[in-house]
DNA sequence: AATGTTTGATTGAATTTTCCTATCGGTGAT
DNA sequence: ATCACCGATAGGAAAATTCAATCAAACATT
């Protein structure tokens, strides 16, 4: 029964019969026959299929309520009693929106530290992907917004609030002032994030306020690639604070605060609601209790 | 993997591998197989055996809090399709206390003309066998006191507080008055519930204060009996006042209010708690919610 | 101390279930 | 019209589950 909600989750990830046969691990008739054999024992439709996978039924959609509660807590009895036999191991999945990647290590390294048989896998996802795959057990953890988007069924813990800068260098316009305005900002040609981020939609509504349409330059989904495009010099983007400090400031390279409006918004680290935590859920809460405090500006 | 959950959960329940197989509807050696099973895949001992069932190991105890949940859940979820499918069906397990037994009626009554097709089965418990059987699943909800044992991990919905009356007749010592008080009570010879009922711990407690010693010219656990002997003129009892007004008084059989310390408890229902509740269980706590205020006092 | 009973583990065979390979039929795209 | 893709189906092999029968240990009774 258990192997068939599982069955029902990785086609709610994938939507193709085929591809989530391979997450599980099985063929795809396996996989067919599994939904097939979910929907005869509770004597309901599931999915509706044409020649190919189309969409779960309403009571498809609520049979997949109730599995990702308990494929969520089965997974989570095995990791409890393991803990309880080697001390905290497994692997750590945690996705984080582009803007906090660079902060999730001021987690990681003093969980490492105290937990160092624990592994960790790092995704960069939009805001909306983090929830999904939360959702979808994909994700033990995540690293988004807390303010904007509804949350659904986790607990969050607020971890930091991001203030905007303007990255830009000395000797370029507004390269030498020691703060800026959202109007003066929309004048500048700008690297910026795809407009499927979140934080790309912020910075968006903060630009049209102004009235100024906003004519990006650049655009990536990865701030490595905005970031490396403002060191040569001849580029400008938008950032929060924190992620410009750690990536490193340097004589000529400036992260100018942004006044006007100094809109802030809080991202926090997101787990499912589940109670008790998985035990390595609740040693990365902890963790970020205790990282949060410093992390105040 | 669900049903050797299934025998944990019987195993807690029966203390017993061949009862429990009994009540899983399978035989022993597939229980004991099921059961190791367990233990392999975890890898950990769960069950202390001599040559019979002894206890739960630790990892154990906290396997079973992950069963009760799984299974729970996975038994929310077929009942919550069924109730799709084919509207509130079933069976609802209530176990109540005895004092409130005969407030039962009053639920199941509005409820059925709500739901027709669902079927009940009622049982008389202890305030503890109460709560056990819903942590066992052994049951869908549970009537008792709210305000005495702690509760656990369920929902309690209040539905009257239970006042103390002396139940006795025309004639006999106190017959006649219109209140009494606690050492009265204590100076007549009485029929009460068992010591193993959270009532008579109650009005022990209450005689007890008075210094008085008490000395029960009869026991039971069944408040049938109690009230049967009571009616026969010849003995007095103290019970509830909703429970002496629904099983009937005459104009000889009196419930006299026992004033001086006027101690209330307050009696409800209690569901497991699960986000989101069974259908059936839904529905009950509704019923409940709708009855509680006519109960008021 | 001897005996009988109770209890859970073990064994081996029959059954059921599960899963894979191979293939089919239908749909949508080129 | 043809091709590529997708999910369902069929059949056979492998694995698992289950049960009846039996065993060994511990406990209770005498």
């Amino acid at each position: 029964m258990i192997d068939k909600l599982d069955f029902l989750l990785a086609l709610a990830r994938e939507r193709h019969f085929g591809r989530a046969a391979e997450t599980c691990g099985v063929t795809q008739p396996t996989l067919s026959a599994g939904i097939k054999q979910l929907e005869e024992t509770l004597g309901v439709l599931l999915v509706n299929r044409g020649s190919r996978f189309r969409s779960f039924t309403p009571e498809g959609e609520r049979v997949l309520d109730w599995a990702r509660r308990i494929v969520g807590d089965v997974r989570a009895l095995r990791e409890d009693i393991n803990a309880l036999r080697h001390g905290l191991t497994g692997r750590l999945r945690i996705a984080a929106i582009p803007t906090a990647l660079a902060m999730v290590a001021s987690l990681t390294t003093p969980f490492r530290a105290r937990h160092p048989n624990v592994q960790f896998t790092l995704l960069s996802r939009t805001s909306i992907e983090v929830l999904n795959a939360l959702d979808n057990l994909e994700i033990d953890a995540g690293i988004t917004y807390l303010d904007n988007e509804p949350l659904g069924r986790v607990n969050a813990i607020p971890l930091y609030r991001e203030r905007y800068r303007l990255l830009t260098s000395t000797g370029s316009p507004l390269g030498d002032r020691t703060t800026v305005t959202w109007p003066e900002v929309a004048q500048v040609p700008l690297c910026l994030l795809t407009p499927d981020m979140q934080n790309r939609r912020i910075i968006n509504r903060l630009l049209n306020r102004t009235g100024a349409e906003i004519r990006p330059m650049l655009e990536s989904n990865s701030m490595i690639v905005l970031f490396s495009h403002v060191r040569t010099g001849k580029w400008a983007s938008v950032m929060p604070a924190k992620l410009a400090e750690t990536l490193g400031l340097t004589q000529t390279l400036r992260a100018i605060p942004i006044v006007d409006p100094d809109e802030v918004h809080t991202v926090g680290l997101v787990v499912p609601q589940r109670e008790p935590m998985t035990p390595l859920t609740a040693a990365l809460v902890a963790e970020a209790q205790r990282l949060a405090p410093t992390l105040a500006d």
